[in-house]
DNA sequence: CTGAATGTATTGCTTGGCGATACGGCTGTA
DNA sequence: TACAGCCGTATCGCCAAGCAATACATTCAG
């Protein structure tokens, strides 16, 4: 008979914690916090971030307040709601400064500009997507993905799919079935067997390209990045516009430039 | 007398929490051991956490946990110690796209390197420091300040004394005061009086101009992007080398560039 | 004026987090 | 080989830190 003094105590146990004595759930609330603008395109309320977090307005007010005080939470400019902090982009240089793979990376990407014009990118790997760590742009830049930090799925992605192709092909297919295959365009291939095949073909080439499934308009091929073991750390991307290339010649261009680049990175780990 | 069944719970309350009944010390604690790697030079043990971060061993171990499931925290590459984790750069990534300033900003700054071969930067103001969000690269580039995230000092770079020349005189020598002034090259300026006067006559010209004094060999302008209230949000640099240009020639070629830009962003605040 | 948001503040109960401690596995060295 | 000193991991009983509920002052829209 449930104890009218506790009127739900049961629920909501907020993830893990049930026999993990080491789980801390207030930490671990507090990155929801944090994580709760992942789903956000504007600033959030107290009750958005209780939402979004699946806590309740008490704790939201706590832990928003707490991370107030530490500069990873502040309140927008114009006064209407809560967004992150500015300390976060500290965290954000730790981890891409104390990676190891983006240590080596950083000045072979740069010296890469040096043979090619178009848009360089390294990105990390993380099973269902990859994550922009390093950028060398080219001339002409569009939208918002210029942004650290972004991620874009392995799936339909040259850099993606390069990592993927570097994995044992039935791991890749876990993965690929794992995620939710979304038509980013009219191009994106979202059939398992004709991902894999794909994935086949890159390993095949060295290389994986990929021509208007993820942006119209664009071409891009991806080499992964590996380490000894064979097992992908990261991918180097160039992406140029089908306006100027074929995707052939884009391709006899741009391959041989990312594979040498890859092989002078893997070779470290 | 103290009882010896808690032997120092006095002690280490932790920062904050006394008198704050909001504060939720786990939290904030969570947040200490991700900044723990704030002062590192690569992969960190455990008690190189708790130490950093100033809790016990016991803690440490908890939170680390806590925060490894989440991805915040990993192993690293060769399981010597722990890394940040790569889901820090999901934060990353909401802290840029949500910002206001920096939503404005992305396309300005792209649209500048059409005029200019040169390095741009674009960061946000944080009281001491500037923090770098966008960067479009030059040709040549060296080092690993190519990190997003990366922050630099207020009062010896072009980006830095923009911001506080935009501050009430008495406001920024306030920041400058509270601030460990330091010599990164024989160059720097650490007198007070001497960076209020390159402030005052930053405000004359209508852009900071700094050499030497951050980075041997670099030349550097920087221009505020300010609010309507005239308060700085962030501000625009452009850099060169002193090998290619000299101060006056860099000043005449970059700064419009940049007071252009930064009228646009300053506009919408 | 009303109703539904917002952010802020308080309080008593209890369970989640605490810190001390112990342990087994490496690594280097005496 | 034994020992010292790290490492990461695991356990446990106590109690105050954190919890959920609640109340409230503002602001804004209709």
């Amino acid at each position: 008979m449930p104890d009218p003094k506790r009127p739900h105590s049961s629920v909501a146990s907020n993830f893990q914690a049930d026999a993990d004595r080491l789980f801390v759930r207030s930490a671990a609330r507090a990155i929801h916090v944090l994580s709760a603008f992942h789903e956000a395109d504007g600033p959030l309320s107290l009750s958005d971030i209780a939402t979004k977090a699946e806590i309740d307005r008490s704790a939201a007010q706590r832990l928003v307040h707490t991370l107030m005080t530490l500069g990873h939470i502040r309140r927008s400019p114009d006064d209407r709601g809560y967004l992150p902090g500015l300390r976060l982009l500290d965290h954000t240089h730790d981890t891409l400064r104390l990676d190891p793979v983006v240590q080596v990376a950083t000045p072979v990407i740069l010296e890469m500009r040096k043979s090619i014009a178009e848009r360089i990118d390294f990105s990390l790997y993380d099973e269902t997507r990859v994550i922009y760590a390093l950028r060398m742009q080219s001339k002409r830049e569009t939208f918002y993905a210029t942004l650290v930090g972004h991620s874009v799925p392995t799936y339909c992605t040259a850099g993606g799919r390069a990592t993927l192709c570097a994995l044992p092909p039935e791991e890749a297919r876990e993965i690929i079935n794992r995620f939710a295959l979304h038509s980013y365009t009219s191009y994106t291939n979202v059939d398992p067997d004709s991902i894999m095949n794909s994935l086949e073909q890159a390993r095949r080439d060295g290389f994986a390209q990929v021509q208007n499934e993820f942006v119209l308009g664009e071409v891009a091929i991806g080499v992964p990045v590996v380490n000894r073991q064979g097992r992908p750390l990261g991918a180097i991307h160039i992406a140029g516009s089908l306006s100027e290339w074929s995707a052939e010649d884009f391709a006899r261009r741009a391959a041989p430039i990312a594979q040498e680049a890859a092989r002078a990175i893997s070779g470290s780990f």
